[in-house]
DNA sequence: CGTTTTTCCGTAAACGTTTACGAGAACACA
DNA sequence: TGTGTTCTCGTAAACGTTTACGGAAAAACG
């Protein structure tokens, strides 16, 4: 059932090297032959076996995504990654690449799996996301020569790798804007605690807005806590407990807005009525939650593709003839207004 | 940079056939030579070229899970899949092996990016899930005579594959059981729409749960929409209007749930107060909603490392000295009783 | 001491590709 | 006719492993 080129070989009575080179669709091989070839390839089901190619060519002709679940206590995954890595996919395969999604474990640290991945040649090239703001996976690629792109910024790594990202300094300062022109004027930020960059930037926007609007930076009013469902359940209390309560909450994610909806309902405070809600990355759950979160929204599948051209043009072996380029860009969100602020 | 196999031999002045044996482990080579090679290995970073051993051993080290994204406005993931990941993954690495995740495209159909996988050899075994009534996908792997494994059952392929399931019949009758000895006997259900086997399995306990009871089962409030929050929030209406209105729902799905409290808060309805709901696989989001709901909870991690297991027992390479197996198990779900109903 | 067994290792082929090199045939040109 | 060019293809090496085979040396045994 495997047929392999021997068996177009032998089946079409001419040389392993002419039907590779007409498989290959190189120049030197007489149409006709080529068209001998193509045919007999089709009758007998061949398809090139990978690990043969890869061998020669030094090139998996796969790139791996790092999957890493937060660690938790339950385990759910961020709908986020799935229409990106659609859109990663989708360009990818016109290339003829493959995706492969590597996964680790919750706890174990990261650092092991791409380590596998690299030194086995598993992959030519790895994208990363959940950047750290000092993230070593970037340090050991960096170090490794290893070709690399990430989904997300971090200050590791200088500007020797592409990357995208979404404009959440911007989000968070718009996110500010929106809820002082509307009144408000004691404004909450709750965000991730891990060292994700995200975090980071959407507070510098926050805090750059209040100071904009002549408003003080009160720490109160900032808490971090687990990146899930749990976290923002936890948190919110300590953020509403505060001396002079906040009158809106800008939450970092939407995971940990749903888990403080549910803290503050549990505290009789109604989203939309009695406190301002915005969330910063839209999903399916801000549309339907009730009331429907106000929230902005990034364009996932774009961006996957967009990083995918990112990463190509930075390989040597698909940059165009203008050469390897290193591309980085930051994409800005769109607010989707909807009924909690 | 890549070290190989030839320079550990050249830099101990040995032939490459023993530094081979010595790393596989073979009682054909002297310990201490086995000691320096291994030395060796790590003073000069060794690690095999995985292209190399898959072309020799005809086998990649690697099994593909197909991850396809149901059609639909939004494109966000299901929850779902990545706790059973970790179970998988973590079992799989026990063996050395490798997991991908295989994403395809939304619309497109899963079955060219399965024939590439299978045809070009980058997996040993795939493992299915989002299993159809009739899965053209065990069709296929089963023609081809190719190992795979599948997380929900089919109707096709016979019992010729390992698989493992939720019991969502027992589920289904569990939920109506509950709902009847609360008093309800107008019970609706909703489903996904697509040829899902699991949906099927749902109705037929649903079914039989209300027979049992000596209620009649109304069509009127049995409905299939889209499994995603925007199909529960379009068909949930279609079962309120019917002439008698239900007192309890039945979801098949989280994110229909989700959908489907939006459309009941629009018209008023209030689940918990107005209307018992019940959802059928638990995620955060069932935890988290307000009220929280009433949902039947799945052990997906310890499901991911026994799916594992029982794809492993039916690879030849890996079943151990009883030969190879075809394992099939249903487990059972736990009621988790919240708020809602 | 001779014979047999065991221990250890080197040799070389094989997995399925790609590709550098060279050669034969056909053709063009003077 | 002789020389150079072009077209087409076969040969063989190479990628990094694993492993069947055989042989040399050491050990065991009579």
């Amino acid at each position: 059932m495997a047929s392999s080129i021997h068996d177009l070989a032998r089946h079409l009575n001419i040389s392993i090297g002419t039907v590779s080179r007409a498989l290959n669709g190189r120049a030197d091989v007489n149409a006709e032959t080529r068209q001998r070839v193509l045919e007999a390839a089709r009758k007998l089901n061949y398809s090139p076996n990978q690990s043969g190619r890869s061998l020669r060519k030094g090139a998996t002709h796969s790139i791996a995504f790092m999957l890493q679940p937060h660690p938790g206590d339950q385990q759910y995954g961020e709908p986020f990654f799935i229409p990106f890595l659609i859109g990663l996919q989708a360009r990818l395969a016109e290339h003829d690449l493959d995706l492969m999604v590597v996964m680790g474990e919750p706890g174990q640290y990261q650092q092991e799996r791409l380590r596998r991945v690299v030194e086995t040649r598993r992959a030519d090239a790895v994208v990363l996301a959940n950047t750290r703001r000092e993230d070593d996976r970037i340090d050991y690629l960096s170090k490794a020569g290893f070709p690399f792109a990430t989904l997300g910024r971090s200050q590791s790594g200088g500007d020797t790798y592409p990357s995208l990202d979404i404009d959440f300094e911007r989000a968070g300062d718009e996110a500010v804007d929106r809820l002082v022109a509307r009144g408000h004027r004691r404004i909450a930020a709750i965000r991730p605690s891990l060292d994700l960059n995200f975090g980071y930037l959407f507070l510098d926007g926050y805090r750059k807005a209040l100071k904009r609007h002549g408003l003080e930076v009160d720490p109160g009013l900032i808490a971090d806590g687990f990146i899930n469902e749990t976290g923002g359940y936890q948190v919110t209390p300590r953020v509403m407990l505060s001396r002079d309560r906040p009158t809106a909450i800008i939450f970092n994610n939407d995971a940990m807005a749903l888990g403080g909806c549910k803290a503050l309902a549990e505290m009789g405070i109604r989203p939309g009525h009695d406190i301002a809600v915005i969330v910063i990355v839209d999903t399916p759950l801000c549309r339907y939650f009730s009331p429907a979160l106000t929230a902005f929204r990034p364009s996932l599948e774009p961006m996957g593709r967009r990083l995918a051209e990112m990463l190509l043009a930075s390989l040597p072996a698909f940059a165009g003839p203008e050469g390897t380029r290193i591309i980085r860009e930051v994409w800005p969100l769109e607010l989707v207004a909807r009924e909690s602020d």
